[in-house]
DNA sequence: CGCCGGTTTGATACTAATCAAGTTAAGTGG
DNA sequence: CCACTTAACTTGATTAGTATCAAACCGGCG
């Protein structure tokens, strides 16, 4: 058995995932933390898999462990928004579902912890110091909605792409040395797209663009070098 | 003394601006909720007034109790983009104030309930339905905040336009006659704009458009009548 | 090798921004 | 009460940016 879960003090990990689940696994105590390491389940999805609709809310809370998950709205017509990307270690699912929901969807392919949605909501009940991490991860969720809201509204194709790719690499721990980025990027054009509220034309352009300025390089579809993180941020507006 | 008071099972008001704070009175106790009154106090405010900025955050909660409160963010070159409007009663000011905030200026005249964060934040470490509720508050701004994600990203001008006008039917308890609404925008039209990502301009020749194709008539600049509610509805692309 | 989804690039159309008057509404002071 | 000022709004002409339509390219895989 671990050390280091007899005491709450220190970093604690989830059992089965071994990863700290942001505001979850911190707020526990040794005790309630086996105790939810005995409900939650390690699952995999590949890209494009849907772990839960707009008209099917899910029957558990899950962390990202590894990969990005959208989150998306549709039209009736079709077109679509995608309204917020969960990387590793952020929590899935809502207390008290409601339904206005989100279509979610694995952007990549991806590792969750699932956790039984009747054993984390009996232990926020009892423990108020898991209810406010929750609680500060929907005003962290809420924030960067109303942020994606100034991209969406008032900057230009440029600047979307720009600022969607410092999102992924402030995001997704890319190689670093000096000013230097190399990551890859989890969506395919399509999704960024749809989270710019573009078309996947622009997208492309846009990035050639950033390449041929120099602000970039793309040494494979998906593989992106940043060769100075402080020139794509000026690529940003703001 | 009011009699409801003494019973915290029937809807219960604060004692000093005699509303139901939406998610703040409906979990307090009799008693509670009288400690609530002797701190809270009624405050107004003129269009365009700032109650906080971004860099000044706000010593204190408010209730909106009339008009409506607009939470802009800015990009460095003066594009500004309103992510939130705030009608009565919603609950004005967060929990554990982060530096990622809005600036919050009065969109209208407005009347506010103000309640000292010390007094908030007391009672809701030993409330936890208190807490529920601001919780739940935090998820309906969310899900808002994404809704709206879609409008900017995804609809026409002349869709942005109309879902707003049906926002505001919405939210403000129109005059209502059957199908028939009338009502004032609480926004100038450059506020309009910044809700919708547009220009003036464009927020005026969409109004004019829906004019003349018979969906509203503009009685005066900010007296708007939606002769069919559900002939506005068609307009908003969902 | 040839197919196929994802991507890039090109040509054109169209929506909304910009630039520029003009109009209405609301004050303000004589 | 009216002339004057100013801000808010509307309308028009033109331009710029992005979407749309169309074709070519590329990489992976049967």
């Amino acid at each position: 058995m671990r050390k280091d879960i007899h005491n709450s003090n220190i970093p604690v990990r989830c059992m089965s995932c071994e990863i700290r689940h942001k505001g979850v696994c911190g707020a526990l105590s040794a005790e309630e933390l086996l105790m939810l390491s005995a409900h939650t389940r390690l699952v995999n999805y590949q890209s494009g898999d849907e772990l839960a609709g707009e008209k099917m809310p899910a029957e558990s809370y899950a962390t990202v462990i590894r990969g990005v998950v959208k989150l998306t709205k549709r039209l009736e017509d079709g077109r679509q928004q995608i309204v917020g990307l969960q990387f590793a270690p952020d929590l899935l699912g809502r207390l008290n579902a409601n339904e206005n929901a989100v279509s979610v969807e694995a952007a990549s392919d991806v590792n969750l912890c699932r956790i039984p949605k009747a054993a984390l909501e009996r232990m926020v009940k009892s423990n108020t110091a898991l209810a406010e991490r929750l609680m500060a991860q929907a005003l962290r969720e809420l924030d960067e909605a109303r942020d994606w809201m100034v991209t969406l509204g008032r900057k230009t194709a440029a600047e979307k792409v720009a600022s969607f790719l410092l999102l992924i690499a402030t995001h997704l721990d890319p190689e670093t040395v000096g000013e230097k980025r190399r990551f890859e990027l989890p969506l395919s054009r399509a999704d960024i797209a749809d989270f710019l509220g573009l078309t996947v034309e622009t997208v492309s352009r846009q990035l050639s663009k950033l390449r041929t300025d120099g602000v970039i390089s793309i040494v494979a579809n998906r593989h992106i070098e940043v060769p100075k993180l402080s020139k794509l941020k000026a690529c940003c507006g703001s």
